[in-house]
DNA sequence: ACCTGAACACCGTTCAAGT
DNA sequence: ACCTGAACACCGTTCAAGT
């Protein structure tokens, strides 16, 4: 019994506020961060609270939808990554991640949560780029670039913090912090 | 001209008040974070909330106040570690003043965001906090036991960084990035 | 099918009135 | 000198009423 209804191509004017919101959250997140007030994003996006609602039930569904070009985009990167020297491979994702992580303030807190909890809209993403950290993570172990001790978790965890840090000083300081972490994790 | 009042010893219901907010706000900041809603730091101390901000007129007054006494412990710690082997003066910096910014849930971004702002209630106590990390990292360094690229703000920031981690995960995680920053320092 | 905005709850913050 | 709690503003979230 095909208990799923067959796709229907929304109205166009639901489209349409649709794009805006995501537009408006954008702009919105990416200069108060995550916790940024939606009544903001509907105002700025020209729409009813009730409108933001219709469309995204709570805040991680819209920055889900929000992230969902960057996820993917992200996701590539560490595919490709896949087939490079695995030292350097390893290196260029955590650099990838903390600056995907790093896209609107409170982030990486909302990705950190998001692993462990089944219900976040942003679960299925978080355990791809885990498991995107720990196959890179495995290869260079392999190849004898780091020590046999690094987890892959330890690659999600570095690159949840350095993100976060990112968000609460300066960008040389975080990468600086990133770089005695790979120092320390090479063999 | 002086112009300060002398001292004059509070009422003793205020004192009793002020001690019962604070140690409500102990209890709400370690079981909610830092951002805990004030009215339920009142209502536990069973006062009313302009009582609560009658003697602390925001939220970061009433946690420097609650910080003062954990601020001197560890800066009296720091202090010893002035008289102890360099290296392991350092490493064991780091883990107390760890330990310290983790104490609630958010903690570490507000004291990362002390250092910089000279308004907040803690700045003093952050910027000390800096200042002997940068002194035990330059005994670390004359002792070459760490690279002598590593600066003090290096050690705020991996503080802060991994006070930040222990509350959105396990301590295992934490304590494992910190071991490899701190193994990323030395030379 | 989707949009609107009023309605309710909750919390931050202030301040006039009490004791 | 200090305490109280009403008052206002702001925001999250829901839902009856519209189109």
């Amino acid at each position: 019994m095909a208990s799923t209804t067959p796709p229907r191509r929304p109205r166009a004017d639901a489209r349409r506020n649709a794009e805006r919101l995501l537009a408006a959250a954008e702009t919105v997140f990416r200069e108060h961060g995550v916790d940024a007030p939606l009544e903001h994003v509907a105002r700025r996006a020209e729409v009813a609270i009730g409108t933001l609602y219709s469309h995204f039930p709570n805040r991680r569904a819209l920055l889900g939808a929000l992230l969902h070009e960057r996820n993917e985009a992200l996701f590539a990167r560490g595919d490709q990554l896949g087939g490079e020297a695995a030292g350097d491979a390893l290196v260029a994702w955590i650099r990838a991640a903390v600056e995907h992580a790093a896209a609107y303030q409170g982030l990486a807190g909302v990705i950190a949560a998001g692993v462990d909890d089944e219900a976040s809209e942003l679960h299925a993403s978080c355990v791809r780029m885990a498991a995107i950290g720990e196959h890179l993570v495995a290869r260079a172990r392999d190849a004898g670039a780091i020590s046999p001790d690094v987890r892959g978790t330890d690659v999600f965890a570095l690159m949840n913090a350095a993100a976060w840090l990112l968000g609460h000083g300066n960008a040389e300081q975080a990468d600086r912090l990133l770089n005695f972490a790979i120092a320390g994790m090479r063999r």
